[in-house]
DNA sequence: ACGGTCAGTCGTGTTCCGTC
DNA sequence: GACGGAACACGACTGACCGT
């Protein structure tokens, strides 16, 4: 049943959107008004989905059929719910509630939805333990390697990690970790660097004590670890708010956190807008490279809070509800957009009413 | 004795294929 | 098309072995 005909108590008569103007019926055309004012589906959704679509073009150059398919269907259908308070205001903004995604590695609309995915998991994990340790970002790198050499790259960097993480210095000094793999793409010779951003759980009095590692000894360490004494860089440094006043530091750290949790691999990477040929190349080099690769990890406490706070995989979770699921206990009003024709046009939208109520379409 | 390395084991993820 | 099982591959972890 569409919005217009509803018969409910809380929205029926006197329905407002949240600029406050006063509506006597709620129809179609209100949602519509309403929900223009949501940039994130022009803003943020569409041009994702524009780059899954030419992914999704991609695979099926290469030949790769059935990911092409997932792809092509991926975020075709979005529902967003917009909570509708006792006097009838319904909220201008709403909250992604129902999507289906393709879950693909390279898929720009799921990489974004997993970038933000792992931002609030691993922040709420900050949270959890924040009061017990504090934090450090190390960045891992290796020189860069050619195409065909990726895949080997990765793999002897997933080892060498093994090999640091297994170092007495490191066990002593690392109480927990968050470890992502980043590659990128250097356009002007067609090498790829891939490299760690890790967040390191150390005990607040790090840097007073012997267990302290300088960035010499970090960059001896990787050094060993990765049996290439040509590297040159190791980044270390200790994880601080911009506001060092500030009484929640984790909340202070997001950005830092946020380049961290980011995309394993950039869209802009590997889609070339005027170049198929150089598309589909690199489209089939990291899909080979990346092919069960586990791209994220946590070790010690880092994954003891992921436990406790029975986070799911970001790779293969919900990535829908990345941090909140909609109060049963309130009205939704749930818009529906189909992706048609380059952009997200609204199919249907109905009321879910408080649980017990019954919804109504 | 201590620390580092590596092989083995276990758990988990991915894909394929058969069944309903 | 959805689901479940089998086979395989990978990552995490552990313990034995070896060098200092």
């Amino acid at each position: 049943m569409l919005a217009h005909s509803l018969a409910s108590p809380l929205v029926s008569s006197d329905v407002r959107t949240s600029d406050d103007t006063t509506k006597k019926d709620f129809c179609q055309d209100d949602v519509l008004v309403m929900c223009t004012t949501n940039t994130e589906l022009t803003q943020k959704f569409t041009p994702k989905k524009l780059t899954s679509e030419m992914l999704a073009q991609s695979y099926t150059r290469i030949g790769y059929q059935n990911k092409a398919l997932r792809v092509a269907d991926c975020g075709t259908f979005l529902e967003f719910a917009h909570e509708i308070q006792v006097d009838g205001v319904i909220a201008e903004k709403g909250k992604l509630h129902n999507a289906n995604f393709c879950k693909d590695r390279l898929c720009s609309m799921c990489s974004w939805r997993r970038s933000y995915k792992i931002f609030a998991q691993v922040s709420q994990i900050m949270e959890q333990i924040g009061s017990d340790y504090k934090f450090l970002f190390l960045t891992l790198t290796v020189p860069n390697c050619a195409p065909e050499s990726l895949s080997e790259t990765i793999s002897r960097l997933m080892l060498s990690w093994n090999r640091l993480i297994d170092y007495k210095r490191f066990k002593k000094a690392i109480k927990g970790f968050f470890r992502a793999l980043e590659v990128t793409r250097n356009f002007s010779n067609g090498s790829y660097h891939p490299h760690f951003h890790c967040v390191l759980a150390v005990s607040k009095s790090y840097g007073k004590h012997s267990d302290y590692i300088n960035h010499d000894e970090w960059l001896e360490m990787w050094r060993k670890a990765y049996q290439d004494s040509s590297i040159t860089q190791v980044d270390i440094r200790v994880a601080k708010g911009k506001n060092k006043e500030a009484e929640n530091a984790v909340q202070e750290l997001s950005s830092a956190v946020a380049e961290i949790a980011k995309y394993a691999v950039k869209s802009s990477d590997y889609i070339i807008d005027s170049d198929e040929a150089l598309t589909d190349k690199i489209v089939q080099e990291l899909n080979e490279a990346l092919f069960k690769r586990r791209l994220t990890s946590y070790g010690g406490c880092f994954k003891e809070a992921f436990e406790k706070l029975k986070l799911d995989d970001a790779e293969e979770g919900d990535l829908v509800h990345i941090n909140e699921t909609l109060n049963p206990a309130l009205a939704w009003l749930i818009v529906r957009y189909g992706w048609s024709c380059g952009a997200y046009q609204m199919t249907d939208s109905f009321i879910k009413y408080p649980d017990g109520k019954g919804d109504s379409e």
